[in-house]
RNA sequence: GCGAAAGUGGCGGAAUUGGCAGACGCACCAGACUUAGGAUCUGGCGGGGUAACCCAUGAGGGUUCGAGUCCCUCCUUUCGCACCA
């Protein structure tokens, strides 16, 4: 009775086993010195939040990565397989409020939590590297990184129109801001309200970081759609409308220079700095400007600027074209925009859809100064516009194309001082500035005398003081905190107060991966030689969801830090790997709909490697994946088909441990034939393509293929020698996939060491070849049948073997073949009249 | 509206280059065994037909000896962008 319960795979005693053996070995998963000679591997997973808990996107993302580090390593590569906790940010506060739990305290515990759920699904992460963003011993390298970058003038404050979102009562950048509301909380609505805010200035890299993505082959190119989207480059002109009766100038920006002569007014966003000088004598256009001011703010704060109703209001005011010196009206209107370009356009109705629109509504002039190229053609219907065209009634410079009137106007406006070439981006400054108490410092100090003054480098980190009332009130916690606040002026010793505001938490992720390369340095973020043997990341793996945000402030701290000299990779990961999201029941889990699956729960029942094996196995890893438990189950069945299978030959593989085998054939032949099909099958998939959903089942095939031979294996008839190398194959193959039953298994062959120090399995050609292959008959491209002939066989032979088959000469009787097309390996079709 | 990806059995999915559609797994059906287990083993499992065969990869066209795969039109779903001058 004892035996047979041995007979059951039980991963809740086996994985426990291995999880403290391995836990107990703390070299097992570190990576070694740059100098060890192999070549590096640094494969990322995005770092977590620490919630409390790790839900199912985090099982397969670290499945992913963890199967891929695993490979690496028993390819023989030295690899960084790091994890930390992007630890600062709201949720630590709300909790502080909800239990009246420290956030220092929640955010630890949480970390101890997930810590414990990742070693319990075994992944293999070198703890001894750990970044945890919380600490002062990580977060005071992002106070040195702010001083060092408001030394290069990359760090400046400025009042200015910030999003605001009521719930979290702080900012947001603009990235944090989705479809008009708070991405963290989608039905909160943003405001937005006038504050002193630090920025960073992206802007600075947006052509590069721009550029850069052009070459970014390893990254899905969704993503770079995406961030080409976000920063928004648009090529264009200025040009100086003069102000009629003032000497005041209107610029304007336009990528249309060319339509100029068809310009019918001029239009201002309503809070052009001009219209409140406008305003200021006149009472009447105020009341009719404040109500754009309150039309376009709603729009903006419902998110949807695309569905706002064009009004505007005429100024009474005229503007002088420079071209010809034409007189337009000054209009303000609620769609223009202050916050791109320069806030004022010209409208040019005839050849733009939205100008067409606003100069119907208002009758304003429409004129025709585009034609199409062709000589003779139709006259299309205004708007017209395509760029495809030569201009009219467009004085000297009638007749040219629109290409070429562009430059040609542009010369002009430089050479006669009314304008330029000019390149406008969408990307905004990056806006820092948090009035929250969980989060990093910004080491700044506010002195009457002097102004502004960095705290000095000697006196970092300014440390996050532990004992602060938080409130869900507007204004920064910090600055209730007196002790925190008053302090002394670094330059003149006189009385100051620390800057209160905190760093959004996207600083923290911007440059976490950098730190796990020396993340023990107290001198220096790290050691610049170490983060250039590690530097770029391999491959990063994470969710979608970060093509913007995270993705974008990455690539920006990369360059940041590589004009510091400290690194000297321009971009900071070769390939990026983006996982589809894990649904149940056609939703993504959510509480809210109640379909939320618990990693713990999946554990309990099958175990760590039925639950990552099945992460792994449902989909491809790149699309959604619909969790169903009963899948789980199917694959920890096949688990406990692979551990007896093993245990049950054990002994004959261990007897043939030090064998070799000679020349196999028969059922010998066919299992290693399959097997190293199946090494050649899995290794391809780890070069790239990354369908470890075939990877699995190529395995399970393998075993299904072992299991029918499973009465030679048993016999005697497959020698020893042969049975060892089919089960030793088997598990190094099973390692990434199924860590601790591997383990389990190499130790139960007899083998020596971890499995993870075994190399690779190497593919044998000769082994793997098939000597004979089925190639498809077709007649009339109709598949008829199939033929048996000798692997690599000629055109020829397989058509004399395709002519000599009982159906197909049934089916020919009578009639002529026209045709024979044999593609050798492939198929053959016959063409029959 | 613009752009991208996807659409294959009851379900998840396979078919890397145009060449046997449905690998592997789930669910289901039948049987064996029984220690009655969250077992295990054997067989079946797209539709129609007794069969030979015929039909089938969102719909419709096309290219090709041959199309799930390439091209065109359309439909559906998901994602991203959307007065950016």
């Amino acid at each position: 009775m004892a035996d047979e319960k041995e007979l059951r795979y039980d991963p809740a005693t086996i994985e426990p086993k291995w999880q403290q053996k391995w836990a107990a070995d703390p070299t097992l998963y570190a990576a070694e010195p740059k100098e060890c000679g192999k070549p590096k591997y640094y494969v990322l997973e995005m770092l977590p939040y620490p919630s409390g808990q790790l839900h199912m996107g985090h099982v397969r993302n670290y499945s992913i990565g963890d199967a891929l580090a695993r490979h690496m390593w028993m390819r023989g590569y030295n690899v960084l397989h790091p994890m930390g906790w992007d630890a600062f940010g709201l949720p630590a506060e709300n909790a502080a409020l909800k239990n009246n739990t420290p956030p220092r305290e929640w955010t630890l515990a949480n970390i101890a939590a997930m810590k414990r759920q990742m070693q319990r699904l075994g992944l293999g992460y070198d703890w001894a590297t750990e970044v945890t963003t919380c600490l002062p011993e990580y977060y005071r390298w992002n106070q040195w990184f702010f001083l060092r970058m408001y030394e290069k003038g990359l760090v400046y404050r400025k009042q200015s129109k910030v999003n605001w979102c009521p719930e979290c009562a702080t900012v947001l950048a603009n990235e944090q801001v989705v479809n008009g509301c708070c991405w963290r909380h989608e039905d909160t609505i943003v405001e937005q309200r006038d504050l002193e805010q630090w920025f960073y200035k992206i802007t600075a890299y947006a052509q590069e970081l721009l550029d850069g993505l052009d070459t970014m082959e390893g990254w899905p190119e969704k993503v770079r759609t995406m961030q080409r989207n976000w920063i928004g480059r648009s090529e264009g002109t200025e040009v100086d409308f003069g102000l009629e009766g003032s000497g005041a100038k209107i610029r304007v920006f336009t990528t249309r220079v060319d339509t100029i002569f068809g310009a019918t007014s001029v239009q201002l966003a309503p809070e052009h700095p001009l219209i409140k000088e406008f305003c200021v004598s006149d009472a009447e256009l105020k009341a009719k400007v404040d109500l754009l001011i309150e039309e376009q703010k709603k729009a903006k704060e419902s998110g949807d600027l695309g569905a706002i109703e064009k009004h505007g209001v005429a100024t009474g005011r005229f503007a002088v074209n420079p071209y010809n010196g034409e007189k337009v009206p000054v209009w303000v209107a609620n769609y223009i925009l202050m916050d791109y370009g320069t806030g004022a356009i010209m409208s040019v109705p005839g050849h733009d859809e939205r100008d067409f629109e606003f100069a119907t509504k208002y009758g304003l002039e429409i004129r025709r100064v585009i034609a199409p190229a062709e000589a003779g053609a139709e006259e299309p219907a205004l708007p017209y516009t395509s760029e495809d065209g030569v201009l009219v009634n467009s004085g000297a410079y009638d007749g040219l194309r629109c290409t070429e009137a562009e430059k040609k106007l542009q010369e002009v406006a430089a050479s006669g001082g009314f304008g330029e070439a000019k390149v406008t981006f969408r990307l905004k400054d990056w806006g820092v500035s948090r009035q929250r108490y969980w989060g990093t410092p910004i080491p700044m100090i506010h002195c009457a005398k002097d102004g502004l003054v960095p705290v000095p480098d000697d006196q970092l980190p300014v440390i996050l003081p532990a004992q602060v009332e938080i409130t869900q009130q507007g204004g920064s916690p910090l600055s209730r905190v007196a002790d925190f606040v008053n302090t002394t002026c670094p330059k003149c010793g006189g009385p100051a107060r620390r800057e209160t505001d905190t760093m959004d938490t996207f600083v923290d992720s911007s440059w976490y991966f950098y730190r796990y390369t020396d993340a023990g340095n107290s001198s220096a973020p790290f050691e610049p030689a170490t983060a250039q043997y590690w530097f770029p990341i391999d491959q990063y793996i994470g969710g979608v969801e970060h093509a913007i945000l995270h993705l974008i402030y990455s690539r920006f701290w990369t360059k940041v830090m590589r004009d510091l000299g400290l690194i000297k990779n321009d971009e900071p990961a070769r390939r990026l790997f983006t996982q589809g999201m894990v649904i149940k029941d056609g939703a993504k889990m959510s509480k809210s709909k109640g379909n939320v699956v618990s990693p713990d729960d999946m554990v309990v029942r099958y175990g760590a490697d039925s639950t990552r094996m099945y992460a792994l196995f449902a989909a491809p890893p790149d699309r959604d994946l619909d969790w169903q438990e009963d899948g789980v189950a199917g694959v920890s069945r096949f688990l406990g088909r692979v551990w007896r299978l093993a245990t049950k030959h054990a002994e004959a593989a261990r007897a043939g441990r030090s064998r070799k085998y000679e020349a196999p054939s028969g059922t010998a032949l066919k299992l290693l034939r399959k097997l190293h099909q199946t090494i050649a099958r899995i290794t391809q998939d780890f070069e790239g393509r990354w369908h470890f959903n075939t990877c699995v089942a190529a395995i399970m095939e393998l075993v299904n293929e072992m299991q029918a031979a499973d009465a030679e294996l048993s016999s005697g008839a497959v020698e020893a020698a042969v049975i060892h190398e089919l089960l030793r194959s088997l598990v190094l193959l099973l390692a990434p996939f199924a860590p601790f039953l591997a383990a389990e298994l190499w130790e139960e062959l007899g083998e020596e060491g971890a499995v993870l120090r075994a190399p690779w399995p190497a593919c044998d050609a000769e082994l793997a070849r098939e000597d004979e292959q089925e190639i498809p008959v077709q007649i009339n491209g109709k598949l008829v049948t199939v033929v048996r002939v000798a692997a690599g066989a000629d055109a020829k032979t397989i058509e004399a073997a395709a002519l000599a088959d009982e159906k197909v000469l049934a089916r020919a009787a009578g009639k002529t073949v026209a045709k024979v097309i044999v593609v050798p390996g492939r198929a053959v079709n016959l063409v029959v009249k």
